[in-house]
DNA sequence: GATACTTTCTAAAAATTTTTAATAAGTCTT
DNA sequence: AAGACTTATTAAAAATTTTTAGAAAGTATC
């Protein structure tokens, strides 16, 4: 029986879907918590133990599940542990950026089994499809890995996303055709894609700092600025999937333009582009400063990350563009947290590695802007799936999709 | 069996437990469609034919369902349709508002079967609870029902409310105790507290403008400015209650002081108060308007309800200030559909009486502000329910707390 | 280390639900 | 108006699941 393809349940019927979607339900609960007792599984599902220790045998037997041994006891016979079974199923992450396509093939347990491939590609070529493709078609060759066990193919980029469809309409717009589509055709088993800063968001609620949280919000502080959020522990992707286009509100009347076409959008101010754009701009008036003194030097490029660096040697230039931005940024985290009164928000991306120099402006703004009894809820901490975060949020959300339903 | 107390299935367990639960979901599906064939249940609950006739048999011998006799058919038998029994439950509706206390006694269709008892009442007072005892009391006593069948009591009114444990942050504040607690004592039956906004925005998935969507947002432009939302078909509350705070957001730059301490909320410019108070301040610039010669009788107090009436005539100093509201509003929607991208947005209270001129400037701030694809997906229309919204939504709040799990 | 108490596991009996198949009651086309 | 095709209802048979109860395997306490 495949349990990772939608198309089966539509296939079945009474007894037969009923079986099927408890079954499934073990997988998808085994996936969340690593690995469960017998007794502890039917509870969750309201099934007797005979029950569920039928269902766990015909799911060993399939070769999906497997046996852990004794778990720990509070008082009584200890318990047999069930888990995903070790080697059965891969799935393989692809993370998009405006620069580069980062891919790589996970196990169950979302680890990465293979080293992670970066290639250098322009996202706006029109040769960014190709180049997924033999990107992919590389991975699997090199793992070695039984091509029937690679069970789907998660996509993640910028962009305005939407994932039913599998239409980027921002990036890549293929025509107005499915992207999904036309690259399930060539895999032949399926291909999700999804916003990157939505897929992180997903990758902090499964194995990040959002874990067991219900209400999230996540801000990825990169170059532009995206955001993801969780709602009664599930992802809010909107009516057409465009939620969270947060960077491109109105914050300041009259400011700078926006690659959107609008002014003064949040982005202009708190982003990655718009650290570098700040930095250039009063380069001159900072002339004692060290990055003053990097900029002269013709082959240096200012990024977020050389400015941090500077930040955190005590620069009292990268120190104080940091602040504004943190400013800047606090204004539109009180908005989110007015409008939506979360219990955790994340900092992601490259900019956030400089929380350490945000968190003081953000509270600070947070206090000027919210509500206290809501702005005691929103605990702010910092992302801490480093690098991996892109690509682990392609993987989660293969394995988010095939466990659906 | 009583299957609208919570409590009920706590003292169950395995094969009771999960005939109750079909159960209580028949009940619910029946309460959210009116009435539904055996057939279609079975379908929807993944129970077979004759099963599901057997548990609806037990409903009907508990006189919780009836047989509503033969519904249509699109090409065979025709089926045999099942509703809730009449007047066999009752749920009790009180909208608390700054002045006023209202109350009603609903049928499980929510149909007022009785007046709508009015009573004025400033709310800040610490006497409110005690005049909502008798309200409710009377009504009960009025309303000739047998007691055993009101089900439950729902009192809406504005402040932060955590309608988990019952306590009003702003109003009512019960000395940090649950207001619903000590109601529920008193009452001897379930009591339910809630955000008004948020009520009426249920009242407008289940009964108006917002039926069979998902993706919602309902603006409750009154004296204040309150919102609700619906996201994938569910009420958000937010943590702890308090999502929705929208009103208090930050719109402009050193604008008006708002009760709440902050400046330049956006009650400041979009709210029945706003609008009374900008007329006033700017009487004196415009002497020509009807407005004025009112305002000369000190008998006469300027109301949203007769700015909107002056405009209805044609008066161009009322047009202007509603069309100044308009765009101040329609900045604030197009935060909220940059973040949510809602399919549909509901506009209810006294001010979106002026909803037809409002339509032009908040459209004008979209354009301004939203990008394109998200506001193409957003659709503004206005509230039908009329003055019955907060009663309605206190109703519903019971129904939906009673039909939960 | 014996005793009391928990929890897990398993086999057989009991109960419930589904399947099957036949009947009833329609709609739609010709 | 007859025949083909759908859908709903119901009774009996078949299959599945739960309950029950006892054994197994622990922990905690005295």
């Amino acid at each position: 029986m495949n349990y990772w393809d939608s198309e089966t349940s539509n296939s079945l019927a009474g007894l037969e879907l009923k079986k099927f979607m408890s079954k499934k339900k073990i997988l998808k609960y085994l996936y969340h918590s690593g690995e469960l007792s017998s007794t502890k599984i039917g509870k969750i599902l309201h099934l007797s133990a005979p029950t569920t220790l039928a269902y766990l045998n015909e799911l060993m037997d399939e070769d999906f599940v497997e046996d852990r041994g004794k778990g720990n006891s509070i008082g009584g016979r200890r318990p047999n542990m069930y888990g995903l079974k070790k080697n059965s199923i891969y799935v393989i992450g692809v993370d998009v950026t405006r620069h580069h396509i980062t891919t790589s093939i996970f196990n169950h347990e979302l680890e990465s089994i293979a080293k992670i491939k970066v290639e250098s590609s322009e996202l706006k070529s029109e040769t960014t499809l190709n180049k997924i493709y033999n990107e992919v078609s590389s991975v699997i060759d090199d793992s070695k890995i039984d091509p029937d066990k690679i069970m789907g193919i998660g996509i993640t980029m910028p962009g305005l996303i939407d994932s039913e469809l599998g239409i980027n309409y921002t990036y890549l717009t293929n025509n107005g055709k499915s992207i999904a589509y036309d690259l399930q055709q060539k895999f032949n088993r399926p291909v999700f894609i999804e916003n990157d800063a939505k897929a992180r968001t997903l990758a902090e609620l499964r194995y990040g700092a959002a874990k067991d949280f219900l209400n999230v919000l996540y801000l990825q502080v990169d170059w532009g600025l995206g955001t993801g959020m969780i709602f009664n522990g599930k992802l809010y992707r909107g009516n057409s999937g465009f939620a969270g286009e947060f960077a491109h509100i109105p914050l300041e009347t009259d400011g700078k333009l926006c690659p959107c076409g609008k002014r003064g959008c949040l982005e202009t101010v708190a982003s990655g582009d718009a650290l570098v754009e700040d930095a250039i701009s009063s380069l001159n008036s900072n002339v004692e400063s060290a990055i003053y003194k990097y900029c002269q030097n013709k082959d240096n490029k200012l990024t977020p990350k050389i400015i941090i660096e500077f930040a955190q040697k005590g620069d009292q230039f990268a120190l104080s563009l940091i602040n504004k931005l943190g400013l800047a940024l606090g204004k539109g985290i009180s908005y989110l947290i007015q409008i939506l009164n979360p219990e955790l928000i994340v900092l992601g991306g490259r900019v956030a590695q400089a929380s350490e120099y945000l968190e003081t402006p953000i509270k600070q703004s947070l206090y000027n802007y919210c509500i206290p009894k809501l702005r005691e809820d929103a605990k702010i901490v910092q992302s801490n799936l480093g690098s991996k975060a892109g690509i682990l949020g392609a993987a989660v959300i293969v394995m988010e999709h095939i466990l659906e339903n």
